[in-house]
DNA sequence: ACGTCAAGTTTTGTATACAATAACAGCCTT
DNA sequence: AAGGCTGTTATTGTATACAAAACTTGACGT
């Protein structure tokens, strides 16, 4: 066991929070928590601190930490900034990129076809993800790499709404080869424009959902 | 005082270590920094996480925190993403920026210049920093705004030093200009291109610098 | 009755004490 | 003499104890 208790806590809190377990806004008792995970105060505000660096959370000096959800605005904004992020390594990629590479993004486009014909939405979710994560390489760029994949995860669990969505599915793979294309002819501009629309459109499509949802419960 | 000791200290570790004032991969002792600051562990301890989650530092489990500077690889991977989030910025705010932004960044400008001319750096520099964040905040997009700003703070030292090369301000000045005409124009692509640039160059520059200095130490 | 103020309680922030693990040094064995 | 083992020390990680600030509640005055 390498790593600390603190981490532990640090990433099962941070795991609750994105899956939604806790609402917005919600005070997170240091002693309650501390109780829950059977450590003292001291590794579990460690742990606070660091979800307040991430953003997760919300300190306020002498009043405690809350949960901060990103509410639709932000929401929208950081597909937008994932999209053009996305887009960037895209472009990078296009000059940069080797033909093995081109090669395993033609193998996961091909196990998330298998998967889509399985009707394996995990599975494809999971291949989906590798997709993304070989471009991110591609882009030659680690630091880059690094900032999109810290925004993927943040965004994941919303993502991952709106794969559900009837075809939605079948159109991203689509986009998906299409994408390859574009790289494999070393189209820069080209590549960029159809990322950052397959990037785009996840954040339309999760936000047409969102309102759909919120009207219907009114 | 609204914020807490620890806060404080975070902050100034922060500034000492984009400083340089610790050499790459020292260890952080605990105690020591504690008497320092006349502090116990505990706050410290707190601020030395939240460095270790914005990078700043590398916590190794039951060793101790290292301060991590980024290497010459490392720093031309963040100025690149640097160039690529402000032509993003541009990009949208040539869409979306008012009249009144457009102004302010003349003025930005003006002052640049007034600067320039009574051979005031620092000065310079502040109203440069002020230009920028005009940019970030008329991308429209908060958390894009953010995470530039963030990745801006980060450079600081070494855009800083880039600036002292003989001749990059008044440059640097022209191409201010160049971006403003070009936002004006609404002029999406030629905005982006001419910030990327403008951003790409500084770190070249410094690279170049980086590679003067350490060829004139040998 | 309502607002205001004060004592009490709760909760955050900090200090200190304790535990556990890793670096270190000296000794013993081969 | 070299390498490994063991006891010691130093340092990190965690628990508890204490201090300070904010929220709560109730009484008092207007």
């Amino acid at each position: 066991m390498g790593q600390k208790r603190s981490d532990a806590i640090a990433d099962t809190l941070e795991g609750l929070i994105l899956d939604g377990s806790f609402e917005d806004g919600q005070r997170l008792d240091e002693v309650q928590l501390a109780e829950r995970f059977e450590v003292s105060r001291t590794p579990l505000r460690e742990a606070l601190q660091r979800l307040a660096v991430s953003g997760l959370v919300e300190q306020i000096p002498r009043r405690g930490v809350f949960v901060r959800q990103p509410g639709p605005v932000e929401l929208v904004e950081m597909f937008e900034v994932m999209a053009e992020l996305e887009a960037v390594c895209a472009r990078l990629a296009a000059e940069r990129i080797t033909d093995e590479a081109l090669e395993e993004m033609r193998r996961a486009n091909a196990s998330c076809r298998k998967a889509l014909e399985a009707q394996n939405t995990d599975g494809y979710y999971r291949e989906n993800e590798g997709f993304h994560a070989i471009l991110y390489r591609q882009s030659g760029n680690s630091f880059l790499e690094q900032e999109c994949r810290r925004l993927h995860r943040r965004l994941t669990p919303f993502r991952r709404l709106q794969l559900r969505l009837r075809g939605r599915i079948r159109q991203s793979m689509a986009e998906h080869e299409a994408i390859v294309d574009a790289l494999e002819h070393s189209d820069a501009t080209l590549a960029a424009d159809r990322v950052r629309a397959h990037v785009s459109v996840q954040g339309e499509k999760f936000f047409h959902l969102m309102r759909s949802l919120k009207t219907a419960a009114e």
